[in-house]
RNA sequence: GGCCAGGUAGCUCAGAUGGUAGUAGCGUUCGCCUGAAAAGUGAAAGGUCGCCGGUUCGAUCCCGGCCCUGGCCA
């Protein structure tokens, strides 16, 4: 009786494959065998407000009255990070389980969610010091900056390529404030309890067919304005939420950079290039039960979470 | 039926005075990346250059025929 656990259930894949839909309706099931469940974001770009017809967010009517945490939690001029929402998460999933409900982990951030899920730690930042190396890195460029890291720590400059400015500085801060850095992904260890995960299969065709259709319907919806009114909310210098799929391509056609067919082309191939990558993470995680999207996916995942309530 | 333009990578195409072709775009495959993961980045695979014949030391390229596609005229 004081035994029943609360599984974390990790609902993943590609975007379009309708994880959204699927989380609302799984939450629903649950209701309806007594069980609640709420949805916790694990996408990194639904946590941008104003982020709404470019990110597909969930409107208040898709939610279908089931409470979504961790949506529209910052300003697009703000840059979230793993760490930041690794805490942010595991604290609402806790919530969730302090409350009697069922935690649905749900979102295409492969990164975040495994940050999330798994034994993943990361060392802390200082401002200063990082405030430090970041003038350095404009003054002396990357790739001096990768040259004293090879001399410091070879191993770690060996993974990072020398253009690659932020990281150099990250590694570099890394081994300022601890002594060491590690570059390598932790294994798949979970630092949760009674965790669940499961993965939407789409077929290739069908999925690169939905995102065309979805892009389509982003620009009938009004990305461009979206976009431009964003524009004063200080898109431009979010450094995160200006490089998101959609934003990007509608901000180079503002700036005439692209034809606003271009940029509406390049959003589709874009997206396209991203869903293979998304599967390329979670496939390698193999603890995903995958299951074919479609009528039955959220009743399948309903039996064996309830599965897990009961023997628990 | 006649005329014109084409048939080169999975798709769209580029190209070479005849010496078996492209850092091409998209797609595919496989990697790297711990405080920006819808970002950043490396590499690979893949072609009997429409078919048959001729000329030539040698043809994807020149010549002839054929097939297919698109357009125009009948």
């Amino acid at each position: 009786m004081a035994g029943v656990t609360l599984p974390v259930v990790a609902l993943n894949g590609p975007t379009a494959s309708g994880k959204t839909a699927v989380a609302v309706e799984l939450a629903h099931l649950l209701a309806a065998s007594g069980i609640a469940a709420e949805v916790v974001n694990a996408d990194s770009m639904l946590v941008y407000r104003g982020m709404d017809i470019g990110t597909a967010k969930p409107s208040v009517a898709e939610r279908g009255g089931v409470p979504h945490h961790l949506i529209d939690i910052m300003d697009v001029t703000r840059s979230a990070s793993v760490a930041d929402f690794q805490a942010l998460a595991r604290a609402a999933i806790a919530d969730c389980r302090s409350r009697g409900v069922v935690p649905l982990l749900a979102g295409g951030s492969a990164l975040y969610v495994h940050a999330i899920l798994d034994a993943f730690a990361f060392p802390g930042t200082d401002p200063q010091v990082r405030g430090r190396l970041e003038a350095e890195l404009a003054d002396l460029g990357a790739a001096e900056l990768h040259r004293r890291l090879a001399a410091v720590a070879p191993g770690t400059a060996a993974g990072i390529l020398p253009g690659n400015g932020r990281r150099i500085v990250r590694a570099l801060e890394v081994i300022e404030l601890t002594g060491s850095f590690t570059s390598t992904l932790p294994g798949w260890e979970y630092a949760l309890d009674d965790v669940v995960q499961f993965g939407l299969e789409v077929a290739r065709d069908v999925l690169d067919a939905r995102i065309e259709h979805r892009v389509h319907r982003m620009w009938a919806d009004g990305l461009v304005e979206e976009v431009t009114g964003l524009v004063g909310a200080g898109l431009r210098e979010g450094r995160t939420a200006s490089r998101a799929l959609g934003y990007r391509q509608v901000l180079q056609f503002l700036d005439g950079e692209l034809s606003e067919e271009q940029a509406r082309e390049a959003t589709i191939t874009g997206t396209r290039r991203f869903s293979r990558k998304q599967l390329s993470w979670f496939r390698r995680d193999p603890r995903i039960r995958w299951l074919p999207a479609g009528e039955g996916s959220a009743g399948e995942m309903a039996s064996v979470v309830r599965g897990r309530v009961l023997i628990g």
